[in-house]
DNA sequence: TATTGTTATACTCTATAACTATA
DNA sequence: TATAGTTATAGAGTATAACAATA
């Protein structure tokens, strides 16, 4: 890797208390807290999914099939906010799992379709009764108004940052 | 890797239009809404830091430094919410571009502090100019006032998943 | 024994680019 | 030419575990 860092010279003076420490702009950084609660968030649901589910991020993917049998896999991603390289992968390891089956649209042989077998319908019911318990933990945290409040927050921020890209 | 998906058979059906996509429980979902506005944040500051600068996630880094002079890595760490190991890595590379420079505490040699270089100072203020204008932009989308309730709810939000984690 | 920091390693999520096939 | 999907690859960010030095 890189080389061993050097020895540091030694300076008298000891470091600030931690209770007094000066965090400048950093209390009005909206980025840094966003970043800490998604992490917990994601930690929160793939702690309540155990082992038995799939990963967070494939809730997601699995709900939307369920809920809309032949949707495409551009669909897909455009409604999960995935690229779509992220879907192919998702989506494979599902149909591997069972969860899903895909089929070429007749019309149109580029596109493929995504339909939930059983197993994947079961497994969808089983990841959405743990989404629910953790959605009321947030609840209880923050309350259920104030979530509505906080989504459409978190809606206009990204219309917002998505605008000031052009 | 792994091998190349199976043919797929054709049916005739098309997929669903993607207006009338059901997304189920998704709409109240926290999780994809607090991952994309994370996403699209992130990348609103490294676009508006430009290529001169340090990656966003090190502005915290660094602001802690200039301002609390002394300040040790395991300081930086909890402060910044960040691993320890990332803590490391990241100062290696302020300390070999010249930004900062560490020293042992001579009451406790395990320790080092970290103080900033007139060239760390530099670059955290031009850092800062660019947050505040970052800053700026999400203020013309959700309003200043909405901003301090919407860091309210992400910080109880993450409180209360940490409490939930024991 | 506990803590500070380092190193090596690996995992997750995401994206880019080049490609095939279809349109 | 453009679109749907695949593949290989790479990057950013994060964490775990084993370790050395010090307390």
């Amino acid at each position: 890797m890189s080389e061993p860092l050097p020895p540091l010279s030694i300076e008298a003076d000891s470091p600030p208390s931690f209770d007094t420490l000066d965090h400048g702009i950093l209390h009005e950084f909206v980025g840094m807290y966003l970043r800490v609660a998604y992490e917990e968030a994601y930690a929160d649901f793939a702690r309540r999914l155990g082992d038995e589910a799939l990963r967070p991020g494939y809730f997601t993917i699995l709900t939307l099939v369920v809920h809309n049998p032949r949707i495409t896999q551009t669909q897909i991603g455009m409604a999960s906010e995935r690229d779509k390289t992220n879907v192919t992968n998702a989506l494979r390891w599902m149909e591997d799992q069972g969860l899903i089956r895909r089929y070429l649209a007749a019309n149109d042989r580029r596109t493929h379709m995504c339909v939930a077998t059983e197993a994947g319908r079961q497994m969808q019911a089983r990841m959405q009764a743990k989404a629910v318990v953790h959605l009321a933990a947030l609840n209880d945290a923050i309350g259920a108004e104030r979530r509505a409040d906080f989504i459409r927050t978190l809606k206009d921020m990204i219309a917002a940052l998505r605008a000031g890209k052009r």
